[in-house]
DNA sequence: GTCTATAGGGAGATAGAC
DNA sequence: GTCTATCTCCCTATAGAC
């Protein structure tokens, strides 16, 4: 095994990536659109313009397959969201969360109605996982918000609570848009309705928390 | 055609109805459970001790069983959710809404998930059915609300905002109450974190929504 | 790495005896 | 109305030539 790579293997490794990239990409579209269980290989593959006997090739199973969509989804998640930062209070905090989910819910639909639907459908990977990351996360932010509690910046709040609500409300925007275009009677949202979203939001999350801070 | 039934139909009218809602009620857990499409006539006819035949006896096609799954649970929900009162003022009548939604998310777990994983996979059935009558449904509560911010008991809101976010915060306990159950760090839901969520959603909505009225 | 052809396994649906 | 046996179709996954 020689350390320096040769130029046919970094060709091939090249290829290897590129052709997986474009059947997560696609498969993500697949998924959200079709349902988990409807999607078969054969669409995957189409809409990829590849034989379905590649799919295969770099992903062994649609589970296999699956599992890397979701892998993909939730690591984009957790580096897309800024974390809190105990200094800047409460109110700007809370803001930029929910205008950052809400932003989300908007630009990755598709991942996260893939997540919405592995979670409903309570798929082993997804569950593993938010139980390995989602918890330790909480707990920081439950932390930070408790200092604010502390320094009377905001009342006391259930935090748990509060960040299912958050999640629940702007993750809707994403994984429910049909009945939201139904309720808002258009074809389909625009950038003023994500921001009357957040806007309102942000009005019940501050007011509920009772923030103090004026900025 | 004789008016008045012979006995023999009665006992047939009797048989049809009862296995039906058999099949109708296992069907709702067993879609639940396995997800829409995973699920097969074969399980459901297990779960409720019948031939496979025989389910498809009662509804033709799995379609046409899912779509009266469904049309049972809208209409169990139509009937489950009391209107506004305009008379009790938005204090009373929001408090209630939300803790009936959120006791439906308790007691219709089942029901709520088909309803979610129905309409993320926005099956025409259920879309064509929240247009009928979910718009008009809205708008009657909307005037409502006008009502009471003419007569200055809460500040204007977006209504539309306001009822998506209503109900995003209460399904979500049914939908991914995978996610609250690891959030919460919990085997199962018990009746306090029902009560914690009720009470900290209606002083979001209320404080949200500036609701005046003290009592 | 790519692709055709096919094995192997179920699922939905129905025929037809009881 | 009930139930067994079966038809037909299509999906996942792979073998094997290129």
């Amino acid at each position: 095994m020689s350390d320096a790579k040769r130029p046919k293997d970094q060709l091939k490794a090249h290829i290897r990536a590129q052709n997986q990239t474009l059947i997560l990409e696609t498969s993500e579209r697949v998924f959200a659109r079709q349902g988990l269980a409807k999607t078969t290989t054969q669409m995957i593959a189409d809409e990829a313009g590849l034989p379905k006997a590649n799919v295969h090739y770099y992903y062994r199973s649609k589970k296999d397959l699956l599992e890397a969509v979701l892998e993909r989804i939730l690591e984009m998640w957790l580096h897309s969201v800024s974390e809190f930062n105990v200094e800047e209070g409460p109110k700007r905090n809370l803001t930029r969360y929910i205008s950052e989910k809400i932003d989300q819910s908007r630009d990755n639909k598709n991942a996260s109605k893939v997540f919405a639907m592995a979670l409903i459908g309570e798929e082993p990977f997804v569950l593993d996982y938010l139980r390995r990351l989602f918890v330790s996360e909480l707990s920081r932010e439950k932390a930070t918000i408790e200092t604010w509690v502390n320094e009377e910046l905001m009342d006391p709040v259930p935090v748990e609570h509060l960040f299912i609500s958050i999640w629940a409300m702007t993750q809707t925007y994403a994984d429910f848009d049909a009945q939201v275009r139904i309720m808002l009677q258009k074809e389909c949202l625009g950038e003023s309705d994500y921001d009357e979203a957040k806007v309102f939001i942000t009005r019940m999350v501050l007011a509920g928390c009772g923030v103090k801070e004026l900025l």
